[in-house]
Formats: structure tokens, sequence, C-alpha cells
DNA sequence: ACGCCGGATATTGGATCCAATCTGCTAGCG
DNA sequence: CGCTAGCAGATTGGATCCAATATCCGGCGT
């Protein structure tokens, strides 16, 4: 019965549908963002387009060149090192801050979330059907979304266990809005490679086992526990998304 | 015989004088952003102003909403505290960082970072002609630039001890590109209300003191001074930016 | 008298059209 | 034979025009 919530504004969708088609993986980092084709292909004519554009430049998004065009944002190594570094920081901080203030309904919430986590990660991992993937070979670099995975789960169920996790740490981090906006950024600009991550069972089984783990954890009131197996967690990422960067 | 850094894009240039209005604080936190006149102000079309103003949005300088315009990016009293807070916690980290990496030549550049800033201090404090603020009135909340104050220093000079002031804290700070970004957005989001306690020559001179101190820490190698000298200084603006914020 | 409804105006959002810039290719020259 | 100049196509940037939405104000009904 919830209306849709069309966004009010065209620009709006299509920022909302291009961020979602990054972060998902589909527009992998380095593809070039060609206007007219997306103005086409969401049925629009170039002017929001490019309004999204300026704006998810600005997220970080995609990278910009003068009168070259747009394409979407590619991390170096250098880069994601900085990343985790800073999300340690910004982390530790609030999951300190959290759990000393953690009340009874709070630690509901982040039971609740974990509750729907285990689900979207069940949901992930249904079928063995997700063998090596499909020689990507070296298709031309532009926007043609990548064919989505076979088999009618993978593309949203990956997008709901995205959610599903962010959700999870959130509700322990309960961050305040910058750090909020921060840690978006943060988690966001690693996303497009950590969705390949993703892919694979075995590394979403070892997710899964972490934050039972940080359940416990938070359960028991025990802080220091939390932030350290929060950072245990984010190395065992960081060194998953060293193998998947370019070199 | 630098030719003209002349932006390659009319949206560039806009972008930087509102953002540079802004920041200094002409066009006061809350004034409602016409297109059309901006466009003519600026002399160019409601095209590139547009997507300006996008970008500066997703740069928390401006406030929008759908159908309705920007206007200037207000200051609450809570994100004050939540700002400073991040503040705290970013340059602690850094300031350790790089006091434990401290070479020569890094003290050096530090060295002349606040010999230039000192410069700036003294041309922002010539005369005594900055008596109280001219009774401001109830104008028009629109963007009309609020008079500079008489004389011919103040609007760049004032400009100036800004730019020479963040660039000493980032020249002890060295923050690597993502923190740089964050620690931008964290700086810029008070600028508007810092342009108004920077008039007075007092605030200043104050400001002078501190900064002298802090060289001198950093001169000394004391990694632990300079992190608490830092945490002073913020604290002194904090208390400051506090007495300017609307109520 | 108060509140709700409807139209006029101003302002923003979007589409189309034109101009400026970049890329790649081809031809001409050293 | 390699390199540079310049031309053609493609793509982005900007301006103008039109549509949609919000605000403001006056009138009507209860």
């Amino acid at each position: 019965m919830t209306a849709f919530q069309r966004p009010p504004t065209a620009q709006e969708a299509v920022l909302v549908e291009l961020r979602a088609r990054i972060l998902r993986g589909e527009l992998p980092p380095g593809t070039a963002l060609r206007q007219e084709v997306l103005a086409a292909s969401l049925g629009v004519s170039r002017v929001p387009v490019r309004e999204a554009l300026r704006m998810l430049e600005s997220e970080g998004h995609v990278a910009y060149a003068a009168h070259r065009g747009y394409r979407v944002a590619e991390l170096s190594l250098a880069d994601l090192e900085e990343l985790y570094a800073l999300r340690g920081l910004l982390e530790d901080h609030l999951a300190r801050l959290a759990m000393a203030r953690m009340a009874m309904d709070d630690r509901a919430r982040v039971r609740r979330a974990h509750a729907e986590l285990e689900a979207a990660e069940a949901a992930a991992v249904p079928s063995r059907t997700a063998p090596a993937s499909p020689a990507a070979g070296r298709r031309s670099r532009t926007a043609t979304a990548p064919a989505p995975p076979r088999g009618a789960a993978p593309a949203e169920s990956q997008a709901a266990l995205a959610a599903a996790n962010r959700a999870f740490h959130w509700a322990i981090l309960r961050p305040t809005p910058r750090a909020e906006r921060m840690l978006t950024t943060l988690w966001d600009a690693s996303d497009a490679y950590r969705a390949r991550w993703f892919a694979d069972p075995a590394n979403v089984a070892r997710g899964a086992e972490d934050h039972r783990a940080i359940l416990a954890a938070v359960e028991a009131g025990d802080g220091p526990r939390v932030v350290s197996l929060l950072a245990a967690h984010r190395d065992a990422a960081i060194s998953a998304l060293r193998a998947t960067l370019p070199r």
C-alpha cells in the first residue's frame, strides 16, 4: 500500500539508478559513461543525466575530465589502504561510543538487523550455480550491462545482502549524521569491488561467521571485543579486496 | 607570466566563485539562491549554475529542496558539535602520524607556512577600523552581497588569512587524499561562520598566539604536545563559534 | 470570522538545439 | 620512413525554450 516512492525529479531517479548500477558492479570500474547512451537507456534527456553525473562525481563514484566525459571510478591499492585506515579510525570510535551507551532496545535492534542479515546471507547462497566467472574476455569497456549471472536470484539477492550487511553494521555503530555521510562514502568506494567478492558463496559464509561472533559480543556487552572483532572483519575484507584489484 | 588559470568550463568557474562567496561569508547561511539572479550576476546561462549548485549540494554547502530551490546551508549546534568531534578524531590521528615521521624538510615546510600565516595575520589586523558590525538589520535574505566592511583590505585579506591558516594546519597534518577531502569538508562547513569570527582583530591575535605555540612544539618534535595544542586550538574555535550561531 | 479551494505568478526542472572541444585519421612535409 | 598539421566525426558544454511544480493571494462557502 506504500504508494510508489517515485522521486519528484528525474535527476534524482537517474542518480539513484546509476549509483545502484555502479555499486552493484554492473558498470564495472573504468567503464566510460556516454551521456547519450545513459539518457536513452533511462528514457530521459541528457540534462538530468549530466546533473546526476555531477553528483556522482562529488560522491567519488565517477571520475570526470572536462570535455572528455565521465567514467566509473577505479580503486587504486593506495586508495584501498587509506580507505580502510579511515574506516578503522571512524568505526573504532563509533563502536566504542555505541557500546558504552548501548541500551536494551539498541541491542534488540542489532539482533533484528542480524536476523535479517542471516536471511539475506542464506538467500545469497541457495544454489551452487556460481562456478568460475565466465571468462570475461576483453569486451569493449562501455556501458553495456555485463549480463547478470545466470539464474533469477543473484542480482537482487546480492543487492539485498549488501544492504542487510550495511544495516547490521549501522545498527551497531549508530553513526551520527556527518559520520554516516563519511562512512557511506568510504563503504561505497569499495562496493563495486565487494560485489565481485560476494559472488563467491564461500566468502559469504566466512562473513556470516564473523557476523555471528560480533553479535554475540554485542549481546554480551563486551565493547573491546566488539571493536577488535570488527577490526578483524575489516582486515579480512581488505585482504580479499586486494586480490580483486587490477594488480 | 602564469597564464590565467581559466577554468576550462563555465560550471567550474561558477562552482569556484560560488563556493568562495559562501565560504567567505558573503551569501550568509540561509540565503536563498535564485538561479536566474546568479546566472545574470556571473554572465552565464542557468545551466552551468544549476550544475554548480548540484555539486555544492553534494559538498554540503547548500541545502536543496526539489522544486523549491537552493539556499546556503546553515549550521545547527548539534552539527557544530559533531563537526568538531570528527575533526578531533581525524586531526589527532593525522597529527600523531605526521609527528612520528616528521623529517627535517617537513619541519621547514611548516616553518614556511607559519611565516606566511603570520604575514596574513598581520595584514588582517592593520587598522583598527573594524568596530561593531553595522547593525545588519533585517534585510531581505536574498543573494545581495552584504556590503564588504569599509576600507580596501578586509575582504581579500581575510580570505588570504583563511587560506594561510588552512595551509599551516595542512603542513602539519599532511593529510592523505581521502583524509584531505574529509577534512576539507569539515573545515568548509564552518567557514562561513568563522569568517565573522575572524572579523574581530582580537580573535585573530589569540589565534596567532596558538599558532606560535604549535610551531614551537613542532620544531621541538614534541608530538603529544602538538596534539594537545591543536585540540586546545579547536576548543577555542568551537566555543567562539557557538556564540555566532543563530541562538 | 475562519478555513478551504482555485487561479495567477514566479521559479525550478527538462528537452531541444547550437557551439566548443577532443579523438582519430589522413595527407603532406621534412 | 616518421612526424606534424589539419580535417571529419563524435561527444561534451552551454543557451534557449517549454513544461511542471510550488507559492501566494483572493474569493467562496460554511
